[in-house]
DNA sequence: GTCTATAGGTGGATAGAC
DNA sequence: GTCTATCCACCTATAGAC
């Protein structure tokens, strides 16, 4: 089954989306620095040429790849709030998207390239602040919306508190790849769920 | 200020434990593919060939330098215990050494590792394991003999919420890069903590 | 132990034919 | 759009002089 949050060209003629789809799946799992542009081709079964009529250089790849990543979590997160169920409820599925991304072996790729962010090029860098930028001011909204309909729980600070929680889901999955795999992971995200929510 | 767990040869003459510290300082910063002998050689003013006089290859080079960095966390952990300090104050320390590699504008040399993973040699992934495996005893124990004192809180399984713990101070560290920088990191880490100690 | 020199491979990127 | 052919920089690693 297909995980990814944003592949949108399983089996279709489009090269260009399916460019983005494996170099997508290759940053995930192996990281900006451990895949190169021979990677792609052989997966694809083109030539390393044709790879940049579509993408000129490595950085511009990388910057199309963070965007349409963000686009597709925002778009996931837009039918969490379109959804019509409680705070709680709508918590669980924010963190059922970072479940869905590690049953396909993937890092979050903002997560990945977090990690790398020193060597990255700057106009790669930005798009990744604005991924964060993007959670964090979607889940201070539901925390704090949450706790006003008094669903959620936790201390002082909505933002701070988001961003807490969005760096435990990230290091959940990146800790899981060396040790406890995906169920270590759920747990872990079952334990900080149980903490913001109040309904049992 | 030096804020590195392992750095042990400050300006002394032995060159195997300065292309440990200039190597260490490379991963935890860049990546271990984001990192090559010819930014030790340069940092240390040498040639390529002479570092592999002392590690004849970067798998070897890797793999001392995830045991060397165990061991100095295992010191830590050591430390800590031999303190004599209460349970709440014991688990405030823990997060202090990740706070130190931060400060040093480092991440976790075993996050950045685990990020990278499926791209290391075998004999580095063992090691990374085990170092998770450290922690997670570790801390496991501190947990269950704090909340047997009454001074920590945390629901069921120790073992669990030492892992829910381990992985959010490496996601906090690991996004902190990106967005929010060491504040951020402290903000998270302040929160984790007060959630387990149940002195105020 | 450290050096020079170099091998053999892979990296990202370009020119120009088709 | 995709190909072949090629460039040059950089990579890990080795041989052998000093």
């Amino acid at each position: 089954m297909d995980h990814s949050l944003s592949s949108s060209a399983a089996g279709s003629g489009d090269t260009r989306e399916r460019i983005l789809d494996e170099a997508e799946r290759l940053v995930q799992t192996r990281g900006y620095n451990g895949f190169s542009y021979a990677h792609i081709a052989k997966a694809l079964g083109v030539t390393k040429a044709s790879l940049h009529y579509h993408f000129s250089n490595k950085a511009e790849l990388g910057r199309y790849l963070i965007e349409r990543y963000g686009e597709s979590f925002e778009a996931a997160l837009l039918g969490i709030d379109e959804s019509g169920t409680g705070a709680c409820d709508r918590l669980k599925r924010y963190v059922e998207i970072y479940e869905h991304v590690l049953e396909d072996d993937r890092m979050c790729l903002c997560g990945m390239l977090a990690a790398e962010y020193v060597t990255l090029p700057e106009i790669m860098q930005k798009s990744i602040s604005t991924f964060f930028d993007l959670n964090e001011a979607w889940l201070t909204k539901l925390l704090e919306k949450g706790r006003a309909a008094g669903e959620l729980q936790f201390a002082n600070d909505a933002r701070e508190a988001a961003n807490a929680l969005i760096g435990s889901l990230e290091g959940a999955m990146l800790v899981s790849r060396a040790h406890g795999g995906r169920e270590g992971f759920r747990a872990s995200a079952r334990l900080l769920v149980e903490k913001i929510c109040r309904a049992r």
